[in-house]
DNA sequence: AATGAATGAGTGTTCATTCAT
DNA sequence: GATGAATGAACACTCATTCAT
């Protein structure tokens, strides 16, 4: 053994190469899976792949996740589970109206998720809820709900504070998150693809999205809507 | 088309149910193909399983497309063909104030697509966009482009009109785009899940989505925006 | 088309060799599985070579039975059905002594089971049924309760002859049993090594194995059978 | 060995459990891997299946047996040796008629061997005998020539003596070691099943066996045997 | 044109075996 | 010696594609 025999077993740290690289695997199986998940999408992954890309051997994949299902909802849950969490402290003592509340918790989120790996994770959601109806309860649980309080909770602030008009909430919250949603997205579907297209500044946008949508939502209401003239089945 | 121009389609009578299927056929497939890629994606959805749904058997398939690649092509070609066109003839002789006119895109666009089956298009462009890269260009042109151009036009009519102020077109488009994309991925995401969750109503949404941004873009901007604070690489 | 217009389809017969070749399959699957799954053990046959010896490829094995295990209840279901049924005929209307019903009853059966591949069935029922429960209570159904019945129902006539004493007639019917399955066993175990050994001729086997059985059961018991005397656990 | 030939077994006292659990090790994993050959089969048996049974890990097991295969040599003749050797002894000084010396035979070679997990061993080598043909030679010279030398020799002394007829001594001695051979397969096979079905008393079953056989072979023989009647190949 | 039986390359998963610790 | 993490060959099963009918 590597492990000095001059010093006391406390604090001698993560012993062998060995147990070492044992102790990181399951991570690094699954940034090697959230990876290829998202670029080429869940069936289309083939398990030797990530263990490849986590260099290891396709069975040692297996000694960590007993199947490639398995190994999915482990990246969900992984990446599911640190999306919300910090935007609560965020709101909890922030002092400043409304805008720039949105504006922290927007431009923080970006960065520790949007721009981060971790924001595939709604891409793999989206492509794989269909197929695996736990993500579902487990999305709405962990992601949605909070997400949505998290929100409302902002702007009902802003309202309380006669910053805001009373907007309807629910609404205006998914007009909010949407766009970042699609910021996430985009970075997984053509982003990629390197078109000369002219792409958008993410926390530029951020900036515009949250001027205009906080704008718009100011007392007063500055001119009565006129109703939409389509006629259409209202379902 | 094998269909004789000697023989208007007027007046053809009856035409026998086997000739009439058969024009169908392709139609028939590009539907059933859909529906599956949409529902269960395309790796994971088996080219038998179109053939059956569209009640044809396997066979015939490849007699119309020479395999499921050119199948999903076709499929996405089909659906995003129709996506653009008729918005800009709305745009056209439209005669009334810039909320009026997004709104009517809007509600339209839902109806025609966004709330039919195409409206799965984007999700199976999403996810395969990565496993094929002529999605890209074909995209970008004819729908991206097209798309931006039109919203980008109706804004600028509104800021000629001086009922808007000069906001950043790019941004804004896209924060006009981005929720309507989401809507309708969320019909093919979580909306099947019918879980327990309140639903945004699509066309309520959208109204008050349009007047949030149309505010928010209004003249005169009705506060100044201060700067973001949280410290972030400029990337 | 091989089928001869000169005749109209009215008993032509079944039709195209793709046919006939079909409704042959499941037939020449279930030979070619029983003679590997006999010689080589279930688990260590695989598929492939099932498919290989049945003149298909692996692909096709699966169009007919849905999995290896399905495929071995199969076999077991073909090759266990005819087992019985013969036996009963024979016991029917026979007339003539025991001796000669139960030399009979057997020799049929070697010609029948013993001496063919279906005798292999019992290599495999052996083996597997630890692995398969569900062919205990098969077998027992379909074999064993069927086969003990058969027999007990002819030493039954023995003694109500007058010709047998009355003897247990439980154990008598698995001392008939009992050679004739080893002898099956031994076709496929030892046989196939064509060591230089001495082998059974069986015929001759079954005629003595009959006369001595039938005899060692006539009236009167010959002699009082003094107990054994080694002691041992009585459980 | 590695067992210092210094210190004699005897007074050695405690002996390090550590060293008598390393001595134990070879048996230990045999027991261990019969068991479970015998109930799984030998394909179907982890490697580290057999060495969790013995208490010890995947890899201790190949530092005494070098394959899986060898492992189940090594089960066989290890198994194999003792089957026989016991009755050799006891027909050597016996004093009494044929039907006791049988008796005594098979009561005692059930106690020692078939109501044992040896027993199985019959199991293994009539599923593993294709597999591994050195299991020909192997079960022949320690089991099957020595088995029938002992029953042989046992009739002729019982013909020597005027006791039974002079019977085909060949053909008798499988008629008296099959039903034997079976209820040691049945132990291990339909058995375990605990089917509500009526079961064999083994010794019971060995007395009916012996009686019935002893006497079938008594002189006189009581019936001339008329011959079988069913027309078939002699092969 | 339409069918569906047949194919075989491809992939998820297992497990005997090795070897660094 | 003992361990158990790691390997990769092997195998059950799938499914896009072909083609005889």
């Amino acid at each position: 053994m590597k492990k000095s025999a001059a010093f006391p077993a406390v604090a001698t740290g993560p012993a062998s190469t060995r147990r070492r690289r044992k102790e990181a695997r399951p991570q690094e199986l699954l940034v090697a899976a959230l990876d290829l998940f998202v670029e080429r999408g869940f069936k289309a992954t083939r398990s030797e792949d990530v263990a490849a890309r986590a260099g290891v051997s396709k069975g040692t994949l297996y000694l960590y996740y007993p199947s490639k299902e398995e190994l999915l909802k482990a990246v969900v849950r992984e990446n599911l589970g640190a999306l919300i969490n910090e935007g609560t402290d965020i709101v909890g003592g922030f002092e400043g109206d409304t805008r720039e509340l949105l504006a922290l918790l927007m431009h923080t989120w970006w960065e520790r998720i949007g721009n981060t790996p971790a924001s595939g994770i709604f891409k793999v959601i989206l492509t794989e809820m269909g197929n695996f109806p736990d993500f579902a309860a487990f999305y709405m649980d962990e992601v949605i709900s909070p997400g949505r309080a998290l929100f409302t909770r902002v702007l009902q602030r802003g309202i309380d504070a006669g910053e805001l008009r009373p907007v309807n909430l629910f609404e205006t919250v998914h007009l909010l998150i949407f766009p970042m949603l699609m910021m996430c997205l985009h970075r997984h579907s053509l982003g990629p693809c390197h078109l000369p297209m002219r792409e958008l500044d993410p926390h530029s946008f951020i900036d515009t999205h949250v001027d205009i949508v906080v704008n718009g939502a100011r007392q007063p209401a500055p001119v009565a809507a006129t109703k939409r003239t389509l006629n259409r089945k209202t379902a």
